[in-house]
DNA sequence: AGACATTACATGCGTGCACATTTATTGTCT
DNA sequence: AGACAATAAATGTGCACGCATGTAATGTCT
């Protein structure tokens, strides 16, 4: 395979990360110091807060994050030691551990969420320019 | 203003967040394990080459690059420790600092490239559904 | 039951990053 | 000329991450 230089799908390369960092950046400022929360943090808040579910497996959380397997424990350790999410074993599989929100996390959560919406629509112009 | 809770912004948010993510650890992949080089170093090099002058001021390539200072100052210093490029002092402006592509250091971005170009040609699905 | 592979999570270690501080140079104001 | 603010880069510290590895529980095969 010949590989053609191209030039142009480099530049969508720049666009990508030009964008994932600028927006990322902002959110990760704008929830650390508004809420002392850290994009990963805040995303996995998210995902237990607003699943149906009122508990997920850690293995479940991770397929839906961009994390690996152990800066998730640690994140969820960070949490927990917040009082933000609970852990606990599982019953069934006992290898297992389910994480669940407290009233504390759900209530931090719901005012992040405002300031997570509120960085994205600032930067609706970079994210709408997607297909 | 009442902030609309925009679904869809957040979903295209996700979308941006696993493009990324997904490159860019196939990128740091390759470049890491086939030349040595991870993203941020490959980066630098490419930005030396391709300039149509043969020194820059770090400076210079900050603004071009999403690396806090500190970062590029590291980046760079490992670079040079390998013999890549070269630092020198600015003459005119004896605060400033210039950063060359050495020898080996085009030669190594020479092999790199086609890597580089292959794992954005692998990925140009993502790319392509870009604006 | 005993051995083995698999799965789920935690931990140690090295590395990169952001933030704050330090050092050195320049330009300006008096 | 001397003092001061601004700028450019380097350095030091602390935190988060990935990788490799460790530990524990489960299921399977004989």
């Amino acid at each position: 395979m010949p590989l053609t230089p191209d030039v142009e799908l480099c530049e969508r390369w720049r666009q990508l990360m030009t964008r994932y960092h600028d927006i990322s950046c902002a959110l990760e400022r704008a929830l650390s110091q508004q809420h002392d929360l850290g994009i990963s943090e805040f995303e996995t808040l998210d995902l237990l807060v607003t699943s149906p579910c009122d508990k997920q497996f850690v293995h479940e959380l991770q397929a839906n994050m961009h994390l690996s397997q152990s800066a998730l424990s640690r994140t969820v350790a960070r949490l927990e030691k917040r009082g933000l999410v609970t852990r606990a074993m599982c019953s069934n599989d006992r290898r297992a551990v389910t994480v669940a929100p407290t009233e504390a996390g759900r209530r931090l959560h719901a005012e992040a969420a405002p300031t997570h919406a509120a960085i994205l629509s600032e930067h609706r112009g970079d994210l709408q320019s997607q297909a």
